[in-house]
RNA sequence: GGGGCGGUGGUCUAGUGGUAUGACGGCUCCCUUACGAGGAGCAAGCCGCAGGUUCAAAUCCUGCCCGCCCCA
């Protein structure tokens, strides 16, 4: 029998390798779409989610973007064309943060054009390091063309949007009560506010009933706002205090009185089940105001400071004047009791600020009058997995306000408006420029042809400079104020098919709505709301055909990753130990799509030796040249067998990779090559392939080419290489294999009685203490097995005894 | 406090009424012309808990507990 030698040389992968054979796949051309060039054909269009460069990536994230590539390679190899754009999402109030916190001074303080010019330098050196992972997972989207959600293109797109909206009356202008966060300055939306147990003081504190000066005792956690109360409930099902109803409240410490009402909102339980109405204490005290028409007292400034209302206590911090008036309560008798209660306290997610409730003049998106469009389309678009639709109509329920769309930073988009001033300061007309440019409006003029509407009735009043030349004494004062920047990432979908762009209009027409939205479960209420609610208010229909949630990586115990625990995961370090292949494949190969999961290096060990096992059967099939096709060629049932068995594997990998769902072909191949390719089938077929038999060596090849072509889209990088050293060309320009021609489908029913048969054999020699290559007497091929038989008995040496 | 989703060996997973599936990891032994990243075997689960329905429950019902997320 001839020695023979596989033609791969070296024994393992090694993940040294792996960034020489990355080098050559950046090299490879990919069919990138360009909506801007492309004929408008229908393509698959990922809307890829633009990380923000905050300077370091979360491995769970670098998980998801790997599972988001590999539905990007395998759509392609499903014979799709794909845009799959890459960008970065650069606006906001994390890069000012850091900003000021490296320079020692707030925003406030800096020149604004310097601050916008530092900030932009800070996030590029972000961007660089964030790309460099992204390259090393082997993401294959467009990097030649990153779009920037802080380029002036990008800007202008979120300007268009707002013009738009306010043309359509979608956008309102108005005084309301808003979160907000005196750290940062600005308002805040729900979504940013999050709630954090704390413990407080709950005071007890003494009023006076004006008509019968009897005493009632009110609780509350607030009793600075005391100045900015306007009504003092009680529940209309508590018989304590029907008689009080009508009567009045003499405030403590203030010379003011406010009505005694009932509304159910006051809990008979909680305190003395008396409770004061004050603007704003939270969200409750929003909708009483509402509900019980009280005109609000603005207790608290932009500064988070008492105003002139808190009389003594004006210009303390909020914190300080409560402080404060505990002590003069205390000191005047007025405190009847003070207990320690737990209480959910709202923090600004930005800034761990405690969010305070003032009225601000900002702009709005309507948003509380088409629920019942969001929640249909909700239901209209497809969610992987579909349980988690759910999420996006809780959020849709429980959208009470509309969502306050300004915010007074600056590193953001910013809002495309003008004032005209008369000489009082008033401005009774708002200018609104063309759609199209990128506008500064705290920088430069409105261009000319910009129309004038009366702010209030919102009434066309004509061209800018008409306007200008009729009216005298107007002054032109720029909008200073900024956008949340989920005004930008809400348009995400517009962009990247080219919305703003009309020699695209064909290409946006033909691929909108957008087939699929990968993002994590934690953003749905911001990313994938508002940008429903975007695409529903601008296009009037729904943003995306898919939806593709993934969970959350968390650490090997199950807790989140954070750095307060010290269980954060470098992604570099993994990378760099076990490859981006190993990589891929643990997260394919581990999570189950939507739920989160455990990131264990054990586990992405074993997916390299997986990668490793991989390797070595093809190194195996590369000892041998496909032999000339004989004459009369023989076939044999082991390879019919084999055949039907990679078809079933097949059918597998393809409907799991039609379903956005890696997990199945990554499952599906492991199981395949690792436990009955190369264990049995490989051993049965040996000697035959040695004896270089035909049939037997073009399955072997057809069977490895097609498994490699199927586990491409998880692990590139290997299967490029293998695939180029095998065959000579670039798996990733192939389609997924058609099933193999078998002669006998029905051959894949013999599968568990051969592996049971070849586990009994191996046994048995190990029980008679012979190596698995010896002969062994007395063992027969069960008749079930006949179409095997000649393998079997050369496989295993059986002998007659 | 309310809601959603989930809970099957250490980890991941199959399993919607009939003796709990498979993989990874662990341990022991073996040595075979692709591969120690190999082969054979072993251990490991009161299927979150407690009741109920049923001849029979991981599976159906009720309550509770825990985790993650969301809301107030």
């Amino acid at each position: 029998m001839p020695q023979r030698s596989p033609q791969i040389e070296e024994k393992a992968w090694d993940v040294d390798l792996e960034e020489d054979v990355l080098a050559d796949l950046r090299d490879e051309p990919v069919d990138h779409v360009d909506p801007t060039q492309a004929p408008a054909e229908s393509v698959f269009v990922i809307d890829t989610p633009p990380p923000y460069p905050s300077g370091t990536w979360h491995i769970g994230a670098v998980a998801q973007y790997s599972l988001i590539d590999v539905i990007a390679r395998s759509k392609r190899m499903s014979g799709e064309r794909v845009l799959f754009p890459w960008g970065l999402d650069r606006n906001g109030i994390n890069i000012e943060q850091v900003v000021e916190e490296e320079s020692g001074k707030p925003l406030q303080e800096w020149d604004r054009a310097e601050f916008v010019d530092e900030c932009r330098d800070a996030i590029q050196e972000n961007s660089e390091s964030l790309e460099r992972t992204a390259k090393r997972i082997a993401m294959s989207c467009n990097f030649e063309d990153t779009y920037r959600t802080d380029d002036p293109e990008y800007r202008a797109l979120t300007q268009k949007g707002f013009i738009q909206l306010w043309k359509d009356g979608a956008i309102t202008e108005d005084l309301r009560p808003n979160n907000y966060d005196p750290e940062l300055g600005t308002t805040i939306a729900d979504a940013e506010v999050f709630y954090e147990e704390r413990e407080t003081d709950l005071v007890h504190v003494k009023w006076t009933v004006k008509e019968s000066q009897e005493e009632i005792v009110i609780a509350t956690t607030r009793p600075e706002l005391i100045c900015a109360c306007q009504a003092v409930i009680v529940n209309p099902d508590d018989e304590r205090y029907q008689h009080l109803v009508g009567k009045h409240a003499e405030l403590p410490l203030y010379d003011r009185t406010v009505e005694i009402r009932e509304h159910p909102h006051v809990d008979p339980e909680f305190g003395t089940g008396t409770m004061m109405v004050c603007s704003y204490g939270d969200q409750a005290d929003v909708r009483l105001f509402r509900e019980l028409d009280l005109d609000p007292i603005k207790a608290i400034d932009q500064t988070g400071e008492m105003t002139e209302a808190a009389g003594p206590y004006a210009g303390l911090a909020v914190e300080d004047a409560r402080e404060k008036i505990k002590e003069d309560l205390t000191s005047k008798d007025l405190v009847a009791e003070t207990e320690r209660v737990e209480q959910q306290f709202p923090i600004s997610e930005r800034s761990d600020a405690a969010v305070e409730i003032v009225p601000i003049e900002e702009w709005y998106v309507s948003q509380t009058d088409v629920k019942d469009e969001m929640r249909r389309i909700a239901e209209e678009m497809d969610f992987h997995p579909d349980k988690h639709r759910q999420l996006l109509l809780d959020w849709i329920d429980t959208v009470s306000i509309d969502w306050p769309v300004s915010r007074r930073r600056y590193y953001h988009t910013e809002i495309p408006i003008w004032y005209l001033e008369d000489e009082d300061g008033e401005a009774d007309y708002v200018v609104v420029p063309p759609e199209g440019p990128y506008y500064k409006p705290w920088q430069e003029d409105p261009p000319e042809d910009s129309m004038v509407y009366d702010r209030e009735t919102r009434e066309k009043r004509g061209r800018l400079d008409a306007f200008l030349e009729e009216y005298d004494g107007l002054t032109v004062r720029g909008e200073e104020k900024v956008f949340d920047t989920w005004m930008d990432s809400s348009q995400s979908n517009l962009f990247i098919t080219g919305w703003h762009e009309d020699e695209a209009a064909g290409f946006f027409k033909e691929n909108f709505p957008v087939a699929l939205r990968p993002q994590g479960r934690d953003i749905v209420r911001t990313w994938l709301y508002y940008t429903a609610l975007k695409s529903h208010l601008l296009e009037d229909d729904q943003p995306f055909e898919n939806v593709w949630i993934t969970g959350l990586g968390m650490d090997e115990h199950g807790r989140k990753m954070s750095k307060s625990l010290g269980n954060v995961i470098e992604p570099s370090e993994v990378l760099d130990e076990y490859g981006a292949d190993a990589f891929r494949f643990w997260i394919a190969s581990e999570c189950t799509i939507g739920d989160d999961y455990r990131v264990r290096e054990e586990k992405i060990e074993g997916a390299r030796k997986f990668i490793t096992k991989l390797y070595n059967v093809a190194r195996f099939l590369s000892m041998f040249e496909p032999p000339e096709e004989p004459a009369d060629p023989a076939t044999h049932d082991v390879n019919a067998w084999i055949r039907a068995e990679f078809n079933e594997t097949r059918d597998t990998c393809l409907e799991g990779y039609e379903e956005f769902d890696p997990f199945e072909p990554a499952n599906a191949i492991r199981d395949f090559v690792w436990n009955l390719f190369a264990p049995h089938y490989m051993e049965m077929v040996k000697s035959r392939a040695y004896d270089d038999d035909w049939d037997t060596i073009r399955t072997l090849q057809s069977v490895v080419k097609g498994t490699i072509e199927l586990l491409a889209p998880i692990a590139p990088i290997v299967t490029y290489q293998l695939y180029r050293e095998l065959y000579g060309e670039n798996v990733h320009e192939q389609s997924f294999p058609d099933p193999l021609e078998t002669a006998d489908p029905g051959l894949a029913d013999l599968t568990e009685t051969v592996t049971e048969f070849n586990s009994d054999v191996w046994s048995e020699k190990k029980e008679m203490g012979i190596s698995l290559g010896s002969s062994i007497e007395g063992v027969t091929v069960p008749d079930e097995l006949a179409p095997f038989e000649p393998d079997l008995v050369d496989m295993h040496g059986l002998e007659d005894a």
